[in-house]
DNA sequence: CCCGGACGTGTTCATCTGTACACCTATGAA
DNA sequence: TTCATAGGTGTACAGATGAACACGTCCGGG
């Protein structure tokens, strides 16, 4: 089978990547086998071998710490690096972080964006927007623009960052929650929107 | 100077980088030596304990190949490319497409995966995994593995192919919608499971 | 003129690293 | 039982690789 990887060769696989994503380099056959508590090289250059038989992974011949993933086929488009801020509550609102935990990448069709538009990336807290489809924990793309009505937004109101759906009433905005237990937010004093949605993205645990 | 790199000391960094985008793996000395036609590795060295110096570089010393940018300020992380199929009905079952309509790329670290694992996308038709919050028009992604009860899958079932939760029944597989409205589904003859699903993206439309 | 920095040559050495072989254990299918 | 597969041990070897030293050239500044 070209997919089916025993557990140990997924424990090896693991590692591997694990180390490219941490130093840089991938880790040559002693360092897996001391991580791996082996007594000898051969039975890390088995897995690698059966990981590269089973198209899990290439190697560079002869060329030491030549451990790659396989070749991607396809041409990739063009990218777009996008600052993910910590936790934004879809619960009660709260104040907005300013440095990027980490950075996602995506291409720009995939995000439905042009090439140079600004994006940045929140995490979804609490259950608000549970009406719009929004999950605890799913990461929302955000863009800089004003809102239209019906837009669900990142807003700062009353200084606290919170996520949205945008309306008018009697020509007056305000937020609301997609979720009959959260009541509507009507600005005291003012409503900055920081972002308007344009996509979503969810990991499902495994 | 930490900033001014010789004519010599900038070619030396570009092959580096050009090295590792091309085939991504940094040189050895040698290879580098190689390039530049040198006749000894020593000189090679000196480049790159200038380099380093100047802080253009980062080693990790002793290690073969250890050639790493300067500690990254955005590094991009490693990036998987993911074939979109067609639609999948999380409606009605339909046959299944076998060329991908484009390609998406996105981080792995994003997507919750390691590189080399196999991973393909489905655009979703229809509301019946809404109770899932996966909406029509949503793009999830999928991997081929063994599915573990309550997983939602994308399934052959009786030659048609869908998505729905798997689950069990008196030791018995099933599968069922997240919607009301639909029936569950009881394999007739045969369920394959082409994936389990791992992600999702959405587009909201501007 | 002398000096230092950048750059290059030949050579040697100690590791690092991948590869190979012979042999062992456990598990599951035929 | 036999066989294949996955996984592991211990040892050995060869080539890849980084590091080091002594000795050059060229060039610009003091």
């Amino acid at each position: 089978m070209k997919g089916t990887l025993t557990d140990r060769q997924r424990q090896v696989l693991d590692f591997i990547y694990a180390t490219l994503e941490k130093q840089g380099v991938a880790p040559s056959l002693r360092e897996i086998q001391a991580h791996f508590k082996l007594a000898s090289p051969f039975g890390v250059k088995r897995h690698l071998d059966a990981l590269t038989a089973k198209g899990a992974l290439r190697r560079l011949e002869g060329k030491a710490r030549a451990l790659l993933p396989p070749l991607p086929s396809i041409r990739r488009g063009l990218m777009t690096d996008v600052p993910l801020f910590g936790t934004i509550p879809a619960g009660s609102p709260s104040a907005q972080e300013q440095e990027p935990d980490r950075t996602l990448s995506i291409d720009t069709t995939s995000l439905g964006i042009h090439p140079g538009t600004t994006v940045y990336a929140l995490q979804v807290r609490g259950d608000s927007m549970i009406g719009a489809s929004i999950l605890d924990g799913d990461v929302v793309f955000l863009t800089p623009r004003p809102p239209r009505p019906r837009d669900i937004v990142a807003a700062l109101i009353d200084g606290e960052s919170t996520l949205k759906r945008f309306l008018h009433r009697d020509g007056l905005p305000f937020l609301r929650a997609e979720n009959p237990r959260y009541p509507d937010l009507l600005p005291a004093t003012e409503l900055v929107i920081q972002g308007v949605m344009i996509g979503l993205l969810r990991r499902v645990p495994q």
